[in-house]
DNA sequence: CCGAATTACGACTATCGTAATTATC
DNA sequence: GATAATTACGATAGTCGTAATTCGG
């Protein structure tokens, strides 16, 4: 099991056929055929049901879309992180926004970003 | 990018060496070795530093193995809920303990299993 | 010297895409 | 007939391990 095949299995599930999947994953249908097929047996589960035209979740695939999708929102914090640290590259972010924007929402988001990234200097323009 | 380069990340900083890693993994140590330079060339972060005789982890890497570890325990968590899906494997989870063992401890787990695992039908003997 | 990390290189595995097939709408 | 999924297969790329090298205790 590796991240592509989960990421191709979220792919998928959200636009709900093969080929545009693939269109979005700029793979081919074979390519991700055989993907989704190598998930299913290295988990033991079938996630789709090709029994209809169209591909459709499963029980089991409805459940596992969960942790998928949660599982690749960690990977992409991780790989941002990752980069965010690479040394150099933006140790300060500086936001600016119209005085007209409610600011309410804006500011629940800052607070979130600095707790996430709390190395991060943050100043507001 | 993949999860098999962040296990060797992750060993690594856990045992302290190439050496204690490979022997872990069943890997060798060039194998190791060249798999962490990727995953660092990837993230464009220094994980370890190689000043010294033995390596240790960076500043960057120190955060990077918290977030880590953490994605390693969704893809764990990931993998076994799919063997617990797999059909034909415990439907049904029967839990029997003897009546001196304090019961207050046990329902909170059962409670937070239950959630996590509803679709199991938990029977207490 | 011995253990640890790096580099180089040959072998192998795995994945990708093209092409052909089957089936559904 | 057009779109969607599956299968087969050749080419490519990535990874593994062995061997050789360098460096610190």
């Amino acid at each position: 099991m590796n991240l592509d095949q989960i990421r191709i299995f979220v792919t998928i599930a959200e636009t709900g056929s093969l080929g545009a999947a693939a269109k979005a994953l700029f793979r081919t249908q074979p390519t991700l055929s055989v993907a989704l097929k190598k998930l299913e047996e290295a988990l033991g589960v079938q996630l789709f049901s090709r029994k209809a035209y169209r591909m459709s979740l499963t029980a089991a695939g409805k459940q596992l879309l969960r942790k998928a999708q949660y599982l690749l929102e960690q990977a992409r914090e991780f790989e941002n992180l990752g980069r965010y640290l690479s040394s150099g590259h933006e140790p300060e972010l500086r936001v600016a926004f119209d005085p007209l924007i409610p600011i309410q929402p804006i500011l629940h988001i800052l607070k979130t970003f600095e707790q996430k990234y709390c190395q991060t200097q943050l100043t507001l323009v």
